[in-house]
RNA sequence: UCCUCCUUAGCUCAGUUGGUUAGAGCAUCUGACUGUUAAUCAGAGGGUCGUUGGUUCAAGUCCAACAGGGGGAGCCA
């Protein structure tokens, strides 16, 4: 019977006044032979466990090493020292498993990010990562929160996909077939029919075309699930495998969407701050340390609890791809020649560095960019009455870059398939994709948001890599 | 994929214009202490200097290739 134990956060919030208690954890550190940081993962504030001098024999506290695990049970006393409200006094200590000290890589101090990266299976047992992923767990449950709240349908969209049309990058590929000696067609080529689906599948890159199928049925639906791109993407931004939260609205036009992806936002937000404050602040004050290090101009202009209140209270600055251009054309910054790509006017694709001057220098709050020109653009996305541009809309926010890539998608059938001839989308590969517009077609839209990318903004973290539990990118897939 | 920087003890790092037995702090081990807070004090062990090749009387130090990692860019979420 393991379950009669009680969680050291919970331990944490009651007064201490004498009554017994068993707890389980891992050591964190054994001080003066007398004190052990005990963590279990609840918080990242330790329980002090008190060990009476020669209670316990030499042989038990030898084996009490940093990350052993142990089930202590005693009476819960006021501390006497000063950095804890309340002792353990230990009547019972049992080792559940013993951690070689001298092998054991984690140590009671400072490890850079790269080297717990390297130790990934491990770096739970940080402060650090301890607080990233429980801040992590609460925006993946606000997500399902605030959707059911406004009664969108959870829908699993297939992770195995057969289309490759869908334009989002590179895919991997999902095959049984040998590949020292696969079967081949008369001409050589690869003969899919041989292989286990009897076509060649991929991957999923975005859930976001199934999603049409389900707002085409149910109104509100949306999608929280593995994503995959097999793209050579070497950056602090980038995985090869993510999470993406995708929804897709019925009866919604540009503005609904953006509305709707603002309030989200605002929504995870909140319910982190709501029920992740300690760990918040942890990572507040981490990121505070972290700064100090860096010249002044490098240095964000906010905390981050302060910054998260910052996006709570005001609204994302909106405003179109040729107000940006415009903004951007006449900035001093591009007038002194500063950017590496120069202003070369409308119908440019931006760079990164101008969505950064946008969001870090000129609004120096979240953005979000509405109407693209149609040629930088997917073929789904709804045609503007100009003739020129499309319904598109990034949200883009300081120090992540695009959190969000969203559009009005293009209802009407011929503007659809005359897009499509264009841009050599396939048609028939994507029939049953057009049979929404065929029967019933109606006004909709939808978004997609990196669900890390989100909790790298929540969390200061500044690596993609630390806010996954075992990331996948280029080279990399050790855990 | 491109540009750039880095790789010395388990970790973080120092190592002079190339020159004798490569150092520090922390960790580990041994002992002391016993109300500690990254405990403290004393002592000990621990290195084929990322790999391979080259230049040189002599390479941790110079050169080249490769591998791994960081930062930036592209692609995007």
């Amino acid at each position: 019977m393991f379950n009669k134990r009680i969680k050291i956060k919970e331990l944490l919030a009651t007064e201490p006044q004498n009554q017994q208690a068993t707890v389980m954890g891992w050591v964190r550190t054994f001080r003066n032979n007398q004190f052990i940081a005990l963590n279990d993962g609840s918080t990242n504030n330790n329980l002090q466990v008190v060990v009476e001098l020669g209670k316990f024999p030499e042989e038990l506290l030898r084996r009490i090493t940093t990350s052993a695990s142990l089930k202590v049970s005693g009476t819960v006393v006021p501390s006497l020292g000063k950095g804890q409200k309340m002792d353990l006094k230990a009547d019972s200590i049992e080792i559940l498993g013993d951690s070689d000290a001298e092998k054991y890589p984690l140590q009671p101090k400072k490890h850079s990010l790269e080297f717990l990266r390297e130790i990934a299976h491990l770096r739970f047992r940080t402060n650090t990562f301890g607080a990233i992923f429980r801040v992590r767990h609460a925006l993946a449950f606000a997500v399902h929160k605030f959707f059911h709240e406004k009664g969108f349908v959870y829908m699993h969209t297939p992770i195995i996909t057969a289309s490759d049309a869908e334009g989002a990058g590179e895919m991997f590929r999902v095959s049984t077939l040998p590949f020292d000696n696969p079967p081949r067609n008369e001409d050589g080529s690869i003969d899919f029919k041989e292989d286990f689906f009897g076509r060649p599948t991929n991957l999923t890159v975005s859930g976001q075309l199934e999603g049409e199928l389900g707002a085409t049925a149910f109104g509100d639906i949306y999608t929280f699930g593995p994503t995959f791109r097999a793209e050579n993407s070497n950056t602090a931004r980038h995985l090869a495998e993510f999470w993406m939260i995708e929804p897709e609205m019925a009866f919604y036009d540009l503005e609904d969407n953006a509305n709707l992806a603002e309030e989200f936002i605002r929504y995870i937000i909140q319910f982190a701050l709501d029920n992740n404050r300690e760990d918040l602040e942890f990572l507040d004050q981490r990121l505070a340390e972290e700064e100090k290090q860096l010249p002044q101009d490098k240095r964000s202009e906010m905390g981050l609890i302060e910054k998260l209140n910052f996006v709570l209270e005001n609204s994302f600055q909106r405003l179109t791809y040729t107000e940006a251009i415009d903004i951007l054309r006449d900035s001093n910054h591009n007038k002194k020649k500063k950017f590496q790509y120069p202003i070369t006017g409308w119908g440019m694709d931006l760079q990164s560095e101008h969505e950064r001057y946008l969001v870090e220098k000129h609004f120096k709050k979240p953005v979000i960019l509405m109407n693209y020109p149609k040629e930088i653009k997917a073929f789904y996305m709804r045609q503007n009455d100009d003739g020129k541009t499309v319904a598109a809309m990034d949200i883009l926010a300081p120090g992540i870059g695009e959190i969000v890539g969203g559009s009005q998608r293009e209802e009407r059938q011929d503007k659809l398939e005359q897009r499509m001839k264009e841009m050599h989308i396939p048609a028939e590969e994507l029939w049953w994709y057009l049979d929404t517009r065929r029967f019933g077609t109606v006004p909709h839209a939808g978004f997609g948001l990196g669900f890390e990318r989100m909790v790298l903004f929540v969390t200061g973290m500044n690596n993609i890599r630390d806010v996954i539990a075992f990331p996948r990118t280029p080279k990399s897939a050790e855990f």
